[in-house]
DNA sequence: AGAGGCTTCTAAAACGTTTTAGAATTGTGA
DNA sequence: TCACAATTCTAAAACGTTTTAGAAGCCTCT
């Protein structure tokens, strides 16, 4: 067990050929069940670990999955990506896979890391988070045939290709009707500007359960700001919650949002939940610490990643079957932000 | 650029030999200079990319580094690996290196993952974090003189192995410093009872700050419980908290804790930070969502993954170099959870 | 006895790269 | 002219594996 030994090495101490050896470890019929025994025993005993590289020069695969990290600002903190690691990882190595990480280094851009990791043959197949409505990246791997699962969908859903997605159709529903069972009829939307197809989905979720309400009581107020835009999101919301017109029930397009709203509704003196009912999407750890508790959406992020990882080795192993696609329903987390609607009447609405 | 190309190929496109074109791309002397120019232009024409199988194969070297990914309850979150998995990465790129991610699979340990990697030649370099005092990891690796870093330390810190840590006994002098200057003479320190090389460390600067301030109205309250166990936290503080000699400072050994505290403390109606000042470490993102706002230590993890990344690097170029190691002296970060201690007298102290 | 079939094993090629040892060509000095 | 050096290139081996095509030996059936 000293030093790794080579297939030639086992071969030699059994006065057996290589290939012999190769195949009686492959476990092949044509190789008698007792040489089989004997050559498992000795590379047992040589401490015999076969080597990847030549085991990859020969079979042209690689035995990776690249997961290929979204460029970050240097502040940017993502408390998704520690989670979707490591369900990857666990759904990948029960697979007998291993799991890379490219990054992008300076002056690179995704699709540069992405078109290295194809022609280098590093990987096998890619996994991409954080995808846009429409995406380069997407278009280069379908071109090239180059097996990938993204996590989150284009806009494009007809493309043949494999996904796995949260339902932020049926959360934000689930979230309107909630409210609305609470008395709420007036609400108020904080989201972003950016064409993300994950707002697309969870705006239209909102749009079609206050259509099928079908209640003129009903209005909503859409606060909308660019994505990292902090103090935007909170002038608008600020411009939201004052004013007598404000709505009762304030939903955010993702907890970051949500969070931004309960701090405000703070320092503007609004009681969570009694004046305001707030809700948001992921649950994030800060909602679970943030009095009086975020109710949210939970995504289940290490489940997706090991189910990932079981969608991406089938696609590799077997190219010929069409995409997979797999569409999760998120978990309602009921914490403390929500609750009855306040009795006080409430003149109109504005649009922003 | 259509398809992946070899060696061979761009050879026979210039009518040269495979070693040629080689050693032309790899920029040797002995090859004409004008050759050198032609051999990259078709090289770049052809989209050759060098395959990464045949190139392990004959250096020996696979041109990864491996994280162990340490193993978690189902439950578990971890906010503190994404920024480390993206700071490794941005390190290891920038040195032509690529990073994959080890998993354990079920019912394996770490310590047969790291065999795993180090035998099978996948890896050339590993780097361990969350590491015990004593650790068999680093054990393993020191034996077989297998490159490795470690973020964080043994506690035989006379062990020639390279490490990078934060130092949480500056931080914690820091912190009682900080309050003592703010008038608390009563402080606590909520922590847990495994051993871990941070909680020492920490310990250790918080022990050595009072040993210096050599006041005797100084005393601390220590409330010690198993890592993980939440509730039994929450009962030692609100044992802390409650009754008249409860301290006006509470420590926590790591943010999680101090959160705690705060919320014990607000629903046993103490204001925060009038009543009681809290302080934690990590700077972990809930900190900053919970009010007032919670008073911390960030540990850079993004900027220590690229400078580990350095490190690995280094070793693995010239494995004769020493032992490497960097203290990093964390950064307080004032929020609102701390303030000058409150007025009013307070009697005797105990221990738990 | 010969043909055919089965079982068990192996030689050799292939994957794509780097490196070593040396070949071929040209130039230089005596 | 010859010996020698410098420059530029190449053939071949090596890395460790898998796979292909087939060899060797034995058994069975006619």
């Amino acid at each position: 067990m000293r030093r790794r030994s080579t297939l030639k090495e086992v071969a030699a101490a059994l006065d057996l050929s290589v290939a012999t050896v190769s195949r009686a470890l492959g476990g092949y019929e044509d190789i008698a069940v007792e040489t089989r025994r004997r050559v498992a025993e000795k590379a047992r005993e040589l401490g015999y670990v076969p080597n990847m590289a030549g085991r990859m020069l020969v079979s042209g695969r690689s035995g990776f999955v690249g997961l290929v990290l979204p460029i970050r600002g240097p502040n940017f903190v993502d408390s998704f990506l520690g989670q979707f690691v490591t369900g990857l990882g666990e759904g990948l190595v029960a697979k007998g896979v291993d799991l890379m990480i490219a990054t992008a280094s300076a002056g690179q851009s995704e699709l540069d890391v992405l078109k290295h990791l194809v022609h280098s043959g590093r990987a096998d197949g890619v996994v991409l988070t954080r995808i846009a409505e429409e995406d380069e990246r997407v278009r280069f791997l379908m071109e090239r045939r180059f097996p990938f699962v993204v996590h989150g969908r284009l806009s494009d859903e007809e493309a043949p290709y494999s996904w796995l997605d949260t339902s932020g159709e049926a959360a934000f529903r689930q979230a309107f009707e909630c409210l609305y069972g609470l008395g709420h009829r007036h609400f108020g939307l904080v989201t972003i500007s950016d064409r993300m197809t994950f707002r697309r989905h969870r705006e239209a979720g909102l749009e079609a359960a206050i259509a099928e309400a079908a209640d003129p009581q009903v209005e909503l107020w859409v606060a909308r700001s660019p994505r990292f835009d902090d103090d935007s999101h909170r002038a608008a919301i600020r411009e939201m919650l004052s004013g007598e017109d404000r709505p009762t029930a304030v939903i955010g397009l993702f907890d970051e949002l949500a969070l931004l709203v309960l701090h405000e509704a703070q320092s503007m003196g609004l009681a969570v939940p009694q004046d305001l009912s707030v809700t948001g999407f992921d649950n994030v750890p800060a909602a679970g610490f943030s009095p009086p508790g975020l109710t949210t959406f939970d995504q289940a992020t290490r489940e997706s990643g090991r189910e990932i990882a079981g969608m991406l080795t089938a696609l590799i192993e077997d190219g010929k079957d069409g995409p997979l696609s797999s569409l999760k329903v998120p978990r309602f987390i009921e914490r403390g932000s929500h609750g009855p609607a306040p009795q006080s009447g409430r003149p109109r609405i504005r649009q922003i």
